[in-house]
DNA sequence: GCAAAAGTGTTTCTACTACACCCATGG
DNA sequence: CCATGGGTGTAGTAGAAACACTTTTGC
């Protein structure tokens, strides 16, 4: 098998890639299809890839971020590595990655990673023969998914709250470049599984000095527009 | 080489085990010999081993705390994966990895655990002709560490103050059964660099319901004994 | 009796909570 | 003119911070 001088099938990386659709925390799933026995089996996977020999784990991530998307400086952080002997044992997952690689796979541990995207973004969701759809997450738990993804997304789920809590900064990672206090609260209150209070949570804004308001309003909204606000780094 | 079937060459597991001697957080590393071309070289290394085929990531940790220190019950958990291509191209690295080993080692991921352990408890230091020892943290950046252990190190450290101050619970992995109010103290502000006032500390702590005074006081100490407390959960 | 650490209260300040009404705009 | 979401202030509460002296014990 000639890709085994290419890569390194023992590990992978995996990415979690959550955006915000002003509503709901959404994550990028790909497609897959099986043909299984003569039949046609579809269900959703992480994007990720096995490691290429000679190339760190940071970048790994970050090559599959940028073949997936297009985008280069996307906020990315490895949370956690999962490498229990039975991830790579469902005959449909060998399956998979046999006919993918063209390689013999064994245990593969991966290493995880989340990713936050701006989702209105126009990202190019096809690769390779991939299609990538975003999916809410409360839709997720019901999703037929490959491997373990779905513990690694329930995982990176808790991770990414974790950190949107301590690091307020990257809240604006999810938001468009524009964006209205309303729309900051309403991811604010997403992350944090709460409905907070008008009044006090434009306070708190307030005294956050990297939002920067605007002298520009929203358009073309059914009723009073509101601000638009920055974030300044 | 017989080991390939054991062993899964290709990932490891290390440990950075935290101790507090009632002063400063200690690290417990590994003295490692090597001869190279006839000279003797001395260095430190974490406690680790490569994965057992069929064998979890955590389990490997667990194995690896048992069989340095005797102990169950070790407070443990992931916290990072290093794999970048180089950390194993030091000479000197693989040279101990083959004799230790007695494979043929290309590049490996290790899985990297924080574990907490009471430095009061008599662990048995010794494993497999290793003898390990306890280290303050800030003499490690001065040391020789094997491969990228000094990175591990910094990394875990940065994640256990981290956990305990978000988790306060575990500082108690890390103290004796019975301990002083002035224990805790001196614990509590290592970990989050500061320097606590005595009476606002004492307030604190009355209100952590998981921590109860006993009927016993310190004994043998020069001057007026403090009152001893536990932790329960 | 003195050195050394234990133990104890009050006040201030800050951050978070609760709560209700008028405003601007499009249709 | 009405439906829809935008935007504003005050009072109360709870938790953290500042701050100094008396107590106990061994030597």
């Amino acid at each position: 098998m000639p890709n085994e001088n290419i890569y390194n099938p023992h590990v992978s990386v995996d990415c979690v890639v959550f955006g915000f659709d002003g509503e709901k925390l959404k994550v990028l799933l790909i497609e897959r299809s099986i043909t299984e026995q003569n039949e046609l089996y579809n269900d959703k996977k992480l994007p990720g890839s096995i490691i290429l020999n000679d190339e760190d784990l940071d970048d790994a991530a970050s090559r599959v971020l940028t073949e997936l998307t297009g985008l280069k400086n996307i906020y990315l952080s490895q949370f956690r590595s999962f490498g229990g002997p039975d991830r790579t044992k469902n005959p449909r997952d060998i399956l998979w990655l046999e006919n993918t690689l063209q390689l013999k796979i064994g245990r593969i541990v991966t290493v995880a990673y989340v990713a936050l995207i701006k989702i209105d973004r126009k990202i190019q969701v096809k690769y390779e023969n991939t299609q990538a759809n975003w999916y809410n997450l409360d839709e997720v738990s019901a999703m037929n998914l490959a491997f373990d993804h779905a513990e690694i997304i329930k995982k990176g789920l808790e991770h990414i709250r974790h950190s949107l809590d301590i690091e307020p900064h990257l809240l604006f990672e999810l938001l468009p470049r524009k964006f209205t206090i309303s729309q900051l609260r309403s991811l604010y209150d997403t992350v944090h599984q709460m409905t907070s209070d008008v009044r006090n949570f434009q306070k708190k804004v307030a005294q956050w000095p990297y939002v920067v308001a605007l002298d520009e309003m929203e358009e073309g909204v059914p009723h009073r527009a509101a601000r638009l606000y920055k974030y300044k780094k």
